[in-house]
DNA sequence: TGACTTCTGTACCAAACGGTCCAATAATGA
DNA sequence: TCATTATTGGACCGTTTGGTACAGAAGTCA
């Protein structure tokens, strides 16, 4: 009745997936490469993920719920708006010690669609959103915990907070140095301290 | 000895180019639709431009030149820094308005490649570096004649400035509304006057 | 006219693309 | 053992990719 077990990890095979579209985008990522990093036979690649196109569905999903989790858990973690921040920025800008840094998934999904792939370009519009309330939820936990001062609603900030991070994730992705990063991380956290 | 002429215009064939690009990125532009809007036939193409990759830097170096150009000229209209600066977003603002906006060619360019294929992202780094001058240049001549006060250097501003712009240019890439835009401008304005 | 150059269109190329199908094999539970 | 389910790998599909080659028409100048 149960007949064989599959010998891999759905979710493993995804974040694989997920990696290499990360990496190089959705149009220059080859099913063949997709196969490699994912060990998986053509067979089984079209039993378990219907397509291309929904494989990356898929990763756009599984990656928008990542951050997500990731920004409550390192806010819940942070004693202070401040250090909340920090964090944040300062794993942006650890992307920038690899050879090749990738970005955020989002980001360069937005920017590789625009608006005129109708599928994926809302699943991006939802992904940028979510996000977005990520952010404006921590800023609105810390404004109650008088770990903020800002003259700007939440949503205000989570806003340009995305925004920012869009920014500096593509300019790292062109070749920004950490040094400029840097500086440019302070000026912004600098612009939200009044 | 001089031969028949040539029928089209490189400058403005190498503008449908960039126009193309610009829209739907290197990889997802075929040659034939590059053919079409470029109302070239394939000979001619190759005799004139000698392939895709050569095409698509010489679509960046234009793109460069022509921003780097604009800035000045809108920098010279300019009475006042503020007036600078809020003429920059809103062209920024307006590409909102087509139904499929194109972005920035050079945000676009990095995010597609990233530092993974040498000969383009070279192209960009020296691009967005360009801008960034072109920016640094603008904000001392507003420092001079006492149009700026700002508490940072003009190459910290410049820094921030074009991250900040090639956030917004990826947001609106990505979906984000005119009205969301042009708030979190005001905000980034305002960030910059102390 | 004739030399020269560029034009257009088409045929062709090998390679890669995403995707389907199938046969043989292997692991499980009943 | 037997049915069931997953495995693998390769054959095969039509389409598209970027790029080349060539032949003939057409415009320009000496």
């Amino acid at each position: 009745m149960t007949g064989r077990p599959k010998n891999f990890d759905q979710q493993v095979a995804l974040q694989a997936a997920m990696d290499l579209f990360w990496r190089r985008g959705y149009a220059a990522t080859s099913l063949d490469e997709l196969l490699g990093v994912m060990s998986l036979s053509k067979s089984s690649f079209y039993a378990e993920f219907k397509s291309k196109d929904a494989l990356y569905l898929e990763c756009l999903k599984k990656y928008q719920q990542m951050i997500v989790e990731h920004l409550e858990q390192v806010c819940l973690a942070s004693s202070s708006m401040r250090e909340f921040l920090e964090a944040v920025f300062e794993e942006v800008i650890g992307d920038t010690h690899s050879g090749d840094p990738k970005g955020c998934l989002i980001v360069n999904s937005a920017v590789e669609f625009g608006q005129h792939k109708s599928q994926f370009s809302e699943q991006v519009r939802c992904a940028l959103a979510a996000v977005q309330a990520a952010f404006e939820k921590a800023l609105r936990v810390g404004a109650r915990d008088g770990r903020l001062a800002s003259a700007d609603s939440p949503k205000l900030t989570a806003k340009y907070l995305t925004t920012c991070i869009s920014g500096i994730r593509s300019m790292i992705k062109g070749g920004m140095t950490v040094r400029d990063a840097k500086s440019v991380v302070l000026k912004i956290l600098d612009s939200l301290e009044k």
